[in-house]
RNA sequence: GGGCCUAUAGCUCAGACGGUUAGAGCACCACACUGAUAAUGUGGGGGUCAGAGGUUCAAGUCCUCUUAGGCCCA
């Protein structure tokens, strides 16, 4: 076993093991599920998308869906763990188009919708022999054989089902609406996915211009022009209305013969057209301008019913840009939508699913919007001149024009920049349930908590209708079939295979013969319309899919193939115990996965989720490739190992909400502090136990019968540590049982075993019972933790089968004792005031000194560990004394007074920064009743405090103060005797080196020679017992002459010598 | 543009209700210690608590403004 250990290497023995043993389907099955899975903790897996490589995010997200399953498993649940892959969706059929050369939908359907889906498949499938690998060298256990795929016909069966029943429910409706929309991947866009990262919103620079439209209205705003302003002139051909403030005062200014409507507001805005004061002809407020109409500015659509007047829209309108007055171009604005829905006007579509201006609107008809900013600029710009241009309408005038630089939002996928634009879609009416959404969210445990009202509650509470479907191709099939004849209409929605086939006389079936929801086959399925008399028109599928989030909110059930299957099963596994995602999956999978456990089972999906932060390249920035800024994944893996990983990832702030920044110097932290101090307690034991041919017998830990005061130490903190972790794992802290073990661990090889290893040398058996004991529970409780390093000691140490199969210690087997373990603390303290005492007064550790004198409130309780004192300061004698006792108040000790301000404060006022200045510099008294004065002001009782401090050090002795109160006092007189004994201990420790740099074995035996000064020979002669049996020496030579070929050293206060040794 | 959050040592972060010498870990330096340890112990350097005003006997903490960064919503 080595000493400094290759952790790589160790992990990969254990992971072949695990392999070989099937350990992890031991782990789940040794578990009773109990009567309706009652003894089961339910864990999601939130399904990834595989056409990348795993990289941190998925690598933290996976810990942690290792560890919390682990943990359970060891409380003795049976916790299932199912891989599931996402499939669907537009990523799968962009890389699809890519590989085949294709831009189009129209392309895809040239080339056969069947093929086309076929490369979606290949490619959604392209890596996961990859996560496989790296998942599994995570050491996360999940079960990948028995995985689930959103594109299996019984996942879509059961995403069918879901639909239909939202229908029933009367939660699903048809609508046109407007949404983001890419016209690049010619598909509207979700809210979710407009937010879907922080590149969406990106600067952008496009035209604006300001725009008068010609009153029309007889009176005296007769041929005034109401002007406008806008950022998407592409929009002007589309006008149906302008939009005004009710309460916003407008004015008509006169300028240059013509009449010019805006806010008053703005008027300053437009000095550089309108002159600096130009003449009001008219003054109003917005309510007054209500019901003009108004000269189209183009004549596309003139004659459009109840279209181009004013109307209102006090909440969409502003007067901190543009004029006051705001065009409404219907379909392509969702205020615009909202107020002309309200003002019964049809919203227009003069612009087709590729972002090309089509019918009627003909002069751009074929041009991209963004393009044909430019050419409608200039033709009302021509136009304001006097001339003819396409079908700008007369009258109209180009005011200003100007570029203007805005935060636009762009594709998430493509990073083109989006148009907003009514489509036709399917919704999911969450605004019908969001209000019991979000009271089944307070019964959610959210870690960071802070979660569930915040990010998540108020998305919640600000929820709008959900955009299911999506003019695609590989997805679900929105399961609904129309009437190709709106004479005849009718509509069949389908929530099962067994429905369809009723209606339609068969099942869809691809070109393997096997039944598939996906299309195109599942379009073929057509009908006569059993309502048209006619015979005439077709029952066909609305040709949308649906959109991927629902398939991940579908998850829960459509895993299981809910409810044409595991129907018991998944009413026992509902909600999830657990789920853990990024916390952008607020807005995500949390998200969907609530929408739907709302509407479809009036529960929760999940009572507990972690949403963690963000992880970061090394150098605070996202982790991108091109930059190379974070390590890579396998070589940390090769180099430091997953467990290392895992620690570092897993005791970050990163699980309390902050985001993390990957460093290698991170993670070879975490070996450094944890991994390294346990492996090396598991070395220094196995050392021993080994030489002393010990085995060990891991039994009861409470049952030990040792009475050496350092076991009965280690053994109660042992049990206050299972204690503090049980309690945070249960409360999913996973950062805090993290930072718990790394204090108890270094409490177990800083403290104990370097105070024990004398009693290890000397082969005592409680020692070894107890050391063992605790690396068994240690092992046990960190596993979840470590689980790699954990299984290796832990099955070295028991020969077991797996420390995973193992149960969860039990605290209370551990003996309870608060008190020793209080005592110890302060035992700590001791010797590190001490230890500044010797620094302070050059008193090097190896030169004993006669005697500590230990001050404190109750001596009995330290008095088992004077030995242990003693021995860890090298003093011969450790006194233990009583502070109220006589002898304490012989140490010069002095009182110090504290003014207690926030006490004293509010009765003194002013006054009391003047007694706090008297407390400070000694102008205080105590009289002889007790009375407290202060700078000549009376304390009272409460408003101060007195302590007890211990005066200047006396000669010979040096004092210092405990934290916890009392004091040490340390004899600091250095005998010749002591002298003589710190130099033999320094011949020692000088031994001991040469020993290791000869190479020599610990058990070793040597014959030694030591020659030097007089001092070094009268300090070898006179300690022959103690330097031969420490460095264990058989022959032992004191000469005058120094030996051939020996080493000099310097010992004591300067003196020289040589030794000489060699192997026995 | 609106709302929310953050700003403390070289780095990462603690600092209930305001209470008078602002802490920890890591990093750095020195010394000590070292038959398990790549460790450990002791000491040290290092801070205008983002800036400016205000409230108060007392402000890192409360209020206002400014600056910088982040998140959410437009």
């Amino acid at each position: 076993m080595p000493g400094s250990p290759r952790f790589p290497e160790i992990e990969k023995r254990v992971l072949a093991y695990w392999a070989e043993d099937d350990t992890f389907r031991a782990s789940v099955e040794q578990r009773d599920p109990g009567a309706n899975g009652e003894n089961e903790f339910v864990f999601y897996d939130g399904p990834p998308f595989a056409n990348g490589l795993p990289h941190y995010g998925h690598l933290l997200t996976g810990y942690v869906k290792d560890i919390v399953p682990r943990y359970q498993t060891m409380r003795g649940k049976r916790v299932e763990r199912r891989f599931g892959w996402d499939t669907h969706g537009l990523p799968a059929e962009l890389e699809a188009m890519r590989l085949n050369g294709i831009k189009t939908t129209d392309e895809i359907v040239e080339m056969g919708i069947d093929k086309f889906n076929d490369a979606c498949r290949a490619s959604v499938l392209k890596y996961t022999g990859e996560w496989r690998d790296y998942v599994t060298r995570q050491a996360r256990w999940v079960d990948f054989d028995n995985d689930y795929k959103t594109m299996n016909p019984e996942f879509m069966e059961s995403v069918l089902w879901a639909f239909k029943s939202l229908y029933d429910k009367g939660l699903v409706y048809e609508g046109f609406r407007v949404l983001p929309y890419c016209w690049n991947d010619e598909t509207p866009l979700s809210n979710h996915e407009l937010r879907m990262d922080d590149d969406v919103y990106q600067m952008r620079q496009d035209p604006a211009v300001t725009v008068g439209f010609s009153v029309t209205t007889p009176g005296e705003l007769e041929g005034a022009k109401l002007l406008i302003w806008t950022t998407t002139p592409w929009t002007l051909p589309s006008n149906l209305a302008v939009m005004v403030g009710s309460d916003i005062d407008y004015v008509a200014v006169e300028h240059e013969g013509q009449r010019f409507v805006l806010a008053e507001a703005r008027l300053a805005a437009y000095a550089r057209e309108l002159g600096d004061e130009p003449v009001v002809a008219w003054r109003g407020k917005g309510t007054d301008l209500l019901g003009l109409t108004y000269a189209p500015p183009f004549s596309y659509f003139a004659g459009h019913e109840n279209a181009f007047r004013v109307v209102a829209a006090d909440e969409a309108v502003t007067t901190t840009d543009g004029t006051g007055l705001v065009h409404s171009a219907g379909a392509f604005g969702e205020v615009d939508k909202e107020v002309t829905d309200r003002e019964g006007i049809e919203p227009v579509m003069p612009v087709g699913k590729d972002g090309r201006f089509t019918h009627p609107v003909a002069e751009y008809a074929g041009m991209l919007v963004f393009d044909a900013n430019l050419h409608i600029i200039d033709h009302l710009k021509a136009v304001t001149a006097g001339d003819e241009a396409g079908s700008v309408t007369p009258g109209t005038v180009l005011l200003r024009r100007e570029t203007y630089d805005h935060s636009y939002p762009h594709c998430w996928r493509c990073r083109e920049p989006l148009i907003y634009k009514g489509v036709s879609s399917w919704f999911v009416e969450v605004t019908a349930f969001k209000k019991r959404m979000a009271e089944l969210n307070q019964e959610i445990r959210w870690v960071p908590d802070h979660i569930r009202d915040g990010q998540f509650g108020k998305w919640v509470d600000n929820a709008r209708d959900w955009s299911i479907t999506r003019n695609r191709f590989w997805g679900s099939p929105v399961p609904v079939w129309k009437s190709d004849n709106p004479e005849y209409p009718r509509i069949d929605v389908y929530g099962s295979f067994e429905e369809i086939e009723r209606d339609f006389g068969r099942l869809p079936r691809n070109a393997q013969g096997e039944p598939d929801l996906h299309r195109p086959w599942v379009d073929d399925l057509t009908r006569p319309n059993p309502d048209d008399p006619t015979g005439q028109s077709t029952m066909r599928r609305v040709t949308d899919v649906l959109d991927v989030w629902f398939d991940s909110g579908s998850m829960s059930f459509g895993q299981v193939h809910y409810p044409f299957e595991n129907k018991e099963w998944f009413e026992n596994h509902f909600p999830a115990d657990f789920i853990v995602e990024y916390i952008g999956q607020t807005r995500g999978w949390f998200y969907t996965l609530h929408i739907l456990a709302t509407a479809l089972f009036d529960k929760p999906a999940f009572s507990s989720c972690i949403s963690h932060g963000i992880v970061l390249g090394s150098d605070g920035n996202k982790m991108s490739k091109s930059l190379r800024n974070y390590p890579d994944v396998s070589e940390v893996f090769d180099r430091d190992g997953a467990d290392a990983m895992r620690w570092f990832l897993m005791a970050s702030p990163i699980l309390r909400g902050g985001n993390l920044v990957v460093t290698e110097q991170g993670i070879r932290d975490a070996v450094r502090q944890v991994m390294i101090p346990l492996w090396n307690t598991w070395y220094f034991f196995a050392l021993y136990a080994n030489a002393e041919n010990y085995e060990a017998q891991v039994g009861t830990p409470g049952a030990l019968a040792s009475t050496d005061p350092l076991d009965r130490y280690l053994l109660a903190k042992t049990r206050q540590y299972v204690e503090k972790m049980t309690a945070e794992l249960d409360d999913y802290a996973i950062a805090d049982a993290c930072e718990t073990t790394r204090g108890f661990i270094d409490v177990l090889t800083n403290w104990y075993v370097r105070r024990s290893r004398e009693r290890f040398w000397e082969g005592k058996r409680d020692a070894f019972d107890t050391l063992a004991a605790v690396l068994d529970v240690v092992c046990r409780t960190v596993a979840p933790l470590l689980p790699l390093t954990t299984e290796e000691i832990w099955r070295g140490l028991t020969g077991g089968r797996s420390v995973h199969l193992a149960d969860w210690p039990d605290a209370s087997a551990l003996p309870a004792d608060d008190a020793l373990v209080a005592a110890m603390d302060e035992v700590r303290d001791v010797c590190s005031a001490t230890s500044a005492l010797r620094k302070a007064n050059k008193l090097r550790n190896r030169l004993p000194l006669a005697g500590l004198t230990v001050v404190v409130s109750d001596p009995a309780a330290l008095e088992p560990f004077a030995a242990i004192i003693a021995d860890e300061l090298n003093v011969k004698a450790v006194r233990l004394v009583a502070a109220d006792s006589d002898e304490a108040a012989g140490y010069g000790v002095e009182q110090k007074l504290t003014v207690n301000a926030r006490a004293a404060g509010p009765r003194l006022g002013k006054d009391v920064q003047v007694a706090i200045k008297a407390s400070k510099s000694g102008d205080w008294s105590v009289a002889a009743d007790g009375t407290v004065t202060a700078g000549g002001l009376a304390l009272q009782e409460g408003e101060y405090t007195l302590e007890t401090v211990v005066g200047a050090a006396s000669e010979g002795v040096a004092t210092g103060m405990l934290p916890a109160g009392g004091f040490v006092v340390l004899d600091t007189v250095v005998t010749p005797e002591l002298a003589e004994e710190g130099v033999a201990r320094d011949l020692v420790r000088a031994v001991q080196q040469a020993r290791r740099d000869a190479d020599l074995q610990v058990t070793d035996r040597i014959e030694l020679v030591i020659s030097g000064t007089p001092a070094v020979l009268a300090a070898a002669r006179a300690h022959e017992a103690l330097i031969a049996g420490e460095t264990l020496a058989t022959s032992y030579t004191v000469a005058e002459e120094a030996p051939a070929g020996g080493t000099d050293v310097v010992v004591g206060d300067g003196e020289k010598g040589a030794l000489s040794l060699r192997r026995a």
